[in-house]
RNA sequence: GCUCCCAUGGUCAAGUGGUCAAGACACCGCCCUCUCACGGCGGUAACAGGGGUUCGAAUCCCCUUGGGAGUGCCA
């Protein structure tokens, strides 16, 4: 393909759904494998839909995961404004060469006869069609209400009779009677156009070639043919997305709060990993290949991998995905990336939140799990003795009350509280004992974190609490066995 | 209802007339191991159904079923 110019263009929602982001992300690779550009237009033209700040989040998305485009309102370009509410003469202009080139007409009937027909429509289980009425209206007629100044709408022109088939690169040719298509709003009565016609303008406009968007404008896509059928425009490339759906069902929607890209990111999903996840939500390198950075995507992707089925979101292997993510980066970033949730943790600072990252890294899944996993750090939880029995390293409440009690004497012996000096420690106690280093180890890990499960073991908590607090414990855990076992 | 589209394990998917139908996630088991996780090894699990075409069909055609989308002066 030469000359590929692809666009990404939302309508500005206040959020960037994963679907969209996907799309935008195909939309860009598909640029980027053509050496081609990849625009950003807005699609604002619904007046009543507009939202504060919505196009600043498409800004700042697109530059956070780096789809960065080469033309787009915040950075210009030869083909502006790329915001379709600042090309409102534009549409006009177009709308009314359309009507003289034959392809649209003045439609000046009211919503309320519309409605009227919509309804009797639905009442004979029929598809709605526009009636055609204003069709028939004389030159004359059309221009004297014109000249009146009665609201109009324009209209698609579509022929009764025949059929007309456009070639979409993944699903092929597709034909429909014409009969079937509704003679659709190009232009609405306020004066700005409809998805349907702003889009077709706008895209020949801006040479966008191929028009990449989602499925759910496949069957109006035989509208846009005509449309630039009417104007004698070339009709580019089409390339239709399957949607991202939440299960069989349901399409991944906001109200479920799984839909957002920024829900996820701010719950500690890497950015990374969203876009390596999504790339794979719907499209496949034809190898076995599942690691991508964005640049690797460039070269690798291709439309023959893209899957015409809908693919359901599978929110697991995300997070298997985010955590091979952060098990490769390099400690000192993850460390940076976990340092706000120790402090929402409440970790203290004196604690050694290297090794704490180091315990974690290999463990996180998402970073917002970190504050649990490491709650225990902070204050003792509460714990139920039966914690100390463990099958496995034969732990029973004796056998960790005499243990504890020993381990509790030699560690308080010690002055160097290194992570090394701990291990040696315990080791020759375990060594001395001539018993199974799980039943030393055991109960001084319960003792100190009061968790079944932690990250890191007996010694790596004693570290990082530090003797003091390790000792208190310790004899916490000593005074709840005594208690257990009933020992005065 | 009508029009269009889609269909391989629970999920993502490879496969483009000849394969014992890959791989990944999840799940289960074993090993490693002071818990968990990591890592290693192994396992369960799929061509929606029925007709054709063909020496041969997951792959091509038709029907059925299931699913999705559209049917807005939304995009």
């Amino acid at each position: 393909m030469d000359n590929v110019r692809t666009r990404f263009a939302p309508s500005p929602t206040g959020y960037m759904h994963i679907g969209n982001l996907r799309t935008a992300l195909y939309t860009y690779l598909i640029a980027k494998k053509y050496n081609g550009k990849f625009l950003l237009r807005i699609e604002d033209t619904d007046q009543e839909r507009l939202v504060e700040g919505a196009t600043e989040v498409i800004f700042k998305t697109l530059k956070l995961v780096g789809l960065q485009h080469d033309e787009g309102p915040d950075i210009g370009g030869p083909y502006g404004p790329y915001v379709q509410s600042e090309r409102k003469e534009i549409y006009k202009k177009y709308a009314e060469e359309l009507v003289a080139r034959g392809g649209a007409y003045y439609c000046f009937c009211s919503k309320e006869r519309i409605d009227a027909l919509r309804e009797e429509a639905a009442k004979n289980n029929a598809t709605f069609k526009y009636d055609g009425h204003c069709k028939r209206l004389s030159k004359e007629e059309v221009e004297a209400r014109l000249k009146a100044g009665e609201p109009y709408v324009i209209r698609q022109r579509i022929p009764e009779t025949g059929t007309t088939t456009f070639h979409d690169e993944l699903f092929g040719d597709i034909t429909v009677e014409n009969s079937t298509l509704d003679e659709g709003v190009l232009l609405k009565s306020d004066g700005l156009p409809t998805y349907n016609f702003a889009n077709v303008v706008d895209d020949h406009l801006m040479k966008i070639n191929p028009v990449v968007r989602g499925s759910e404008y496949l069957s109006s896509a035989p509208k846009y043919n005509l449309i630039y059928e009417a104007f004698g425009w070339e009709i580019p490339k089409y390339i239709h997305l399957s949607p991202i759906m939440k299960d069989a069902h349901r399409k991944l929607s906001k109200r479920d709060g799984d839909a957002s890209f920024e829900d996820f990111y701010n719950k500690g999903y890497l950015k990374e990993a969203i876009i390596n996840y999504v790339a794979l939500l719907g499209w496949s390198p034809g190898d076995n290949r599942e690691f991508f950075t964005l640049e690797e995507l460039e070269q690798a992707f291709d439309i023959s991998g893209l899957n015409k089925a809908p693919a359901i979101f599978d929110v697991n292997k995300l997070r298997w995905m985010n955590s091979e993510y952060i098990k490769q980066m390099d400690l000192d970033k993850f460390h940076e990336l976990a340092l706000p949730y120790y402090r929402s943790a409440g970790l203290p600072e004196g604690m050694d939140l290297r090794k704490v990252s180091e315990l974690l890294k290999g463990r996180v899944e998402v970073l917002n799990e970190i504050p649990d996993m490491v709650d225990f750090l902070v204050s003792l939880p509460e714990y139920e003795a039966d914690l100390y029995v463990h099958k496995k390293s034969k732990s029973t409440l004796e056998s960790s009350y005499e243990y504890l009690l020993k381990a509790g004497e030699v560690l308080n012996e010690l002055d160097d509280w290194s992570e090394e000096a701990i291990k040696n420690k315990l080791n020759s106690l375990i060594e001395e004992l001539g018993v199974k280093n799980s039943l030393v180890f055991w109960p001084v890990r319960i003792a100190t974190s009061g968790k079944l499960v932690t990250p890191g073991g007996a010694i790596e908590i004693l570290y990082l609490l530090g003797k003091e607090e390790s000792l208190s414990r310790m004899q916490a855990g000593i005074e709840k066995l005594k208690g257990a076992l009933d020992i005065q």
